[in-house]
DNA sequence: CATGAATGAGGTTTCATTCAT
DNA sequence: TATGAATGAAACCTCATTCAT
């Protein structure tokens, strides 16, 4: 019983924190993601320690999801398209719910250290571009690096100037011009 | 003849905000602004009356620049080249000495009311594109809008994410790839 | 159950700001006035939004607590001395506790707006007069405006050159006679 | 050539500082004092070394008109209409120009000893009362505790509420009766 | 265990006063 | 001598965090 409520505040919790924290920005009160949550806000430190875990834990959470959609197309039946799927995925999803990563990288959040070990996101993208490059569907010189650079900087202008549908599709047909061969 | 000192103090401010916020992020104090300059926080506010039009004020200046930079290579001789060698440079410029973009955008502040009619960097980044795209070596479909996306992501990106030399020069070799025809 | 802490500590506060308000000017810092009621500062910020507002809520208990007694006395069973009682009393506590009318008529704060609705203080006063009149102990002559413009004038200058009971007992009587037929 | 220059300043100084001060209260900047006497904040500081010392200047200034108006009457013919004409006068002056009384009380300024030994306001009130009573036109009790309140009462509220000419002489026709025999 | 009132350090901003020009 | 830029203390106010209820 207790467990179930918790469980339900912990989720109504993160799901405020997002979203108020990509309404107002990082130095949104707590005192508002409370509200939004309908909660004390109390109920949020007994959760998390400190404002910056809370961070984290969106991070966190973004992250699993992101590694959930990674795995399930990694061994999807056309790896090019899979591939690309899920970069347009990701971005479409910073542009709906945001990332945060602009605003943890800014806050000096360690997010690697935050997730390392719960679950491997990195692999699971990098398994999406070995496949896609197998296939002969992604350049030979495109490594992790340059696709998750690639990656962080769409999201980041798609969520800071709000890309509408249209910019964002003739936008990464650019992008994906460029790491086809 | 105050008007020197004043003169100095300005640059100073600016020099030291702009160095003390990428530094620290949007929210480090005024006092540590003052500290950087040299100066009492009340100089600051004298030429600032508020925090944001401090920041404005940065990116107005480092507009200014940008535009510049466009308008020398506007005239080049080779526009393709010409057209790349601005791209690689706003994005080194990033790096380097930081935008803001960023912290602007979550900050509301509107950033094009205040460079609007000073100079025109829209339009200078317009001609360098379509001078590119009569010399056929820049994509037909590329627009300013996929153009400024482009140009807001990569920078947004490599002052994040802190991109090193290599890592610029490889990823933006692909977005160039996506932008060639 | 904080529910009386609460208002134990509203009341400690407002008491307080009379106090260090009446002492030190509309200018004391809500620093020393947070002091003086053994709160931190953040604590009357979340009673009240603005040091005005603390202002005004102190002007409107004291005017509920003036419009009680005027209705006290307006069923009196003679009209003129409830009246002119009425009056003194005013005035002796506009000398012991202040009533920051001057205050807060420089902060340019509405007084007649914050107390509107809530009791009828100018009825109040109304009624005592009306009587006073009706049984021949006021000249019919005098109007509200002139009787509140009297009473605003001696209790400004009761409290601001902190008038004893003597100069108050003589000054009031020469009032009284110019009211008295 | 100077000591002209000089003494122009002054006035103007003086003139700015009783407007401003009367129309933005007691708070507010020398910066704005400095800007409606079309002068530097240095040159006011070269005549009062203090803000308090400025207010003072003021006071004594208008103590100054004040005994020239009340010396002026105190050879009248009618002792009677020379004593209420001087009330009236006083308070209509209050009424347009402000006196400062209460900016000065709230401030802590000891206004007799600004003024001690200049001239002697006090003095020339002084007649004019005792001649009144003299030729029965006051009352023989009044004495001067009792007409300064009176006067310091009514110029406090004229000022404070901006009292119309009606007002004011049904006002202090009020108060005028109470000092009559 | 949840709540939200209380805390108080720290942020932005103002302004009396000084002093280089 | 007049100016007004610079100063920096101190004001108001916010908000992460604690803790009594």
């Amino acid at each position: 019983m207790m467990r179930a409520d918790a469980q339900r505040n912990l989720a109504r919790v993160l799901e405020a924190a997002e979203e108020v924290l990509a309404r107002d920005g990082l130095s949104a009160p707590m005192r508002e993601i409370a509200r939004q949550a309908g909660v004390g806000v109390g109920t949020i430190y007994r959760q998390f320690p400190t404002k910056e875990a809370l961070y984290q834990a969106i991070v966190v959470d973004r992250k699993r999801r992101l590694a959930e959609e990674a795995r399930a197309l990694s061994t999807a039946a056309e790896p090019g398209p899979a591939f690309f799927a899920f970069f347009a995925r990701v971005v479409e999803d910073a542009t709906a719910k945001k990332v945060f990563a602009d605003a943890l990288s800014e806050a000096g959040i360690d997010v690697k250290a935050a997730t390392a070990g719960t679950y491997d996101i990195r692999g699971a993208i990098e398994t999406l571009l070995t496949r896609a490059q197998r296939a002969d569907q992604v350049r030979a010189e495109v490594g992790m690096p340059e696709l998750l650079a690639l990656l962080t900087a769409t999201c980041l202008a798609a969520q800071h100037q709000g890309w509408d549908e249209r910019l964002r599709t003739s936008t990464l047909e650019i992008v994906f011009n460029g790491l086809r061969p």
